[in-house]
DNA sequence: ATATAGTATAGAGCATACTCTATACTTGTT
DNA sequence: AACAAGTATAGAGTATGCTCTATACTATAT
């Protein structure tokens, strides 16, 4: 497919695609066949690439972290046990995420009770 | 306290502080007695407010998010009703982001026995 | 053949959240 | 009095993550 068929699909902007391609998230390619473009393909694993984006974004990691994961993750270079350290790793991650919200929202909690209870 | 201090007890760079001073979310007062100079005092409120930029910012909320709702909450011109409100709402929001959070631990927890079954 | 719509590349511009520098004044110590 | 250290203000610079513009080429429908 394809970069507008994969905005459509992903929902992503042509435009934030073309600057995640530059990031180094994902690659199209260009087929040689055709000499007279330089059009990309896209496949299925770049619309998985960029909806994981669009997750691991709204769980706060940054664009760097992404691509470091996501690299090791599609490198098919790495052995199951690094694999399943790294998926470790950031299952970590997202668990102390998790706990930063949860005090946040003990906080609110508390917050909600001293109004009810009109102290302050 | 003078911002040196404000800094120490919050662990936030006296430059970061400026920059939230700035922003308009704290306010030292000058001493209008003391004429000499137009140091700002900062009080224990203010390093609550600091301490709660701090969390609300892991929490993955903005700047701008985090003034409107700390100016609504130490205002002290909002009925019970609507701080109820506000907060209410800001609990909402932080059980969004715990619910995403939870959707990447599920995709992370899929690919992890995805690994261990070496379908990946 | 031509209008239009799509694609690629490069680079400018923008919002957020700092981070640092320059300048000038004040305070405290010796 | 002199000097280091602290404070205030203004503004420049930086990193991230887009977002948009300009330019040029390509594809498709009429």
């Amino acid at each position: 497919m394809l970069i507008s068929e994969l905005s459509k699909q992903t929902g992503i902007s042509i435009h934030t695609l073309r600057y995640y391609e530059n990031y180094g998230l994902i690659s199209g390619v260009t087929d040689d066949a055709v000499k007279s473009n330089n059009y990309k393909q896209y496949d299925e694993i770049d619309v998985e690439k960029v909806e994981w984006i669009v997750h691991a974004k709204k769980a706060g990691f940054t664009l760097s972290e992404i691509k470091k994961s996501m690299n090791d993750w599609f490198s098919n270079k790495l052995p199951t046990s690094k694999k399943l350290e790294i998926v470790q790793n950031k299952i970590s991650e997202v668990d102390s995420k998790i706990h930063e919200l949860k005090q946040v929202r003990k906080f609110l909690v508390a917050s909600l009770k001293d109004v009810e209870n009109g102290e302050c």
